[in-house]
DNA sequence: GTCTATAAGATGATAGAC
DNA sequence: GTCTATCATCTTATAGAC
């Protein structure tokens, strides 16, 4: 672990880590990751046997951070309403930081539909867990749950995920988009209760 | 007019749409193309000189497809309300025909960062209308008025990008999905309402 | 306009020397 | 473990016959 950043094999991951995510898996080539990396093509496939096995390694691992902050944060032990706030708060200081993961993982979530929601264990994850059962006591039964939840994960993430249409349309700056991410972090949960106590 | 489906530039472009939109730009070959119009791949070369020439036509389509829709629902002469309820109605029967859509758009948006949001003339169809006055009117100073419009195409459009992970989350069939976003038609304008009125 | 054949280059992967 | 050289295949695009 004292040389990680040297170490060959930690440094084809980390320049497979930047490249995937930036350009996805068809218009990454191994070529690139090579080059990035600072290393020789051959070396790419004697430390990982193939593009693709490196590209499940390095979607896993991606997959498995995005949802085990989901999963860390509903499962704390907090009153509802801190639950939401800390969601909100967590989220976007992690999407501030790697802006391009949700586009990155719905984008090729589509090109392999089952492959990593399998092998993720999605649902045992994230479901059962104490927000979930606590907003479904906290709504009346015309209303799906999930609708909630959905609308938690919407205003959060979308925002990420449409930022290039939403620049286009707006016109604002990255520094004024930037500010408006940190807004929201107070007005999401605000929004999430006031939608909740009026169901 | 009358042979449009049989003529072949048709065939091709009409191939060209279904696969970039199911696999997007990288993923789909010309040969798949020609394959699917049931013609021969030099025959595509001929129509359109290259992979990419074909390409921008269909995403400009696309986009263009996307944007009308929302630049004629919001400059209608309606009700503030009822041109919610329209947006979210129209807009949601249209993802149900093309689910694909939003994600398409998005990631090769991520692709090619400037080229297609210049060629739409994005800020120019759907800026300063009806609908933006209205919301500026509608709320406060404290909070910039994007943020409802942001609100307001996340929680339509977001379910849509995300689905793999919803359904992989909450373990609901197709069925359901199309169900809930049926339900979506009348709640998000009462959402949206909600939160308006409250800021 | 439409086809077959093929050029020209890109790309993933491996053999073999060091 | 790391490199160079190379293979085998795929992919886009074009030349040229019909």
């Amino acid at each position: 672990m004292t040389n990680k950043d040297t170490n060959t094999e930690e440094k084809i991951k980390e320049a497979a880590r930047k490249l995937f995510l930036q350009k996805g898996y068809a218009n990454t080539k191994t070529r690139d990751i090579a080059a990035e990396a600072g290393i020789n093509l051959a070396l790419l496939n004697y430390y990982f046997r193939s593009k693709e096995k490196l590209f499940a390694l390095i979607m896993k691992e991606h997959m498995m951070s995005f949802l085990s902050g989901l999963q860390h944060i509903l499962n704390q032990e907090l009153d509802f309403d801190k639950q939401i706030q800390l969601f909100a708060d967590s989220y976007i200081d992690m999407l501030l930081v790697n802006p391009d993961l949700p586009i990155f993982i719905l984008s090729e979530l589509r090109n392999h539909p089952d492959k990593f929601l399998e092998e993720t264990q999605l649902r045992e994850r994230v479901h059962e867990v104490r927000f979930f059962k606590e907003l479904i006591a906290r709504t009346d039964s015309k209303v799906h749950p999930l609708h909630f939840f959905i609308n938690l994960i919407s205003i959060t993430v979308f925002p990420f995920v449409g930022r290039p249409l939403i620049q286009g349309i707006s016109g604002i700056s990255d520094q004024q988009f930037t500010q408006m991410m940190q807004e929201r972090k107070e007005l999401i949960p605000k929004w999430i209760e006031l939608i909740l106590s009026n169901s």
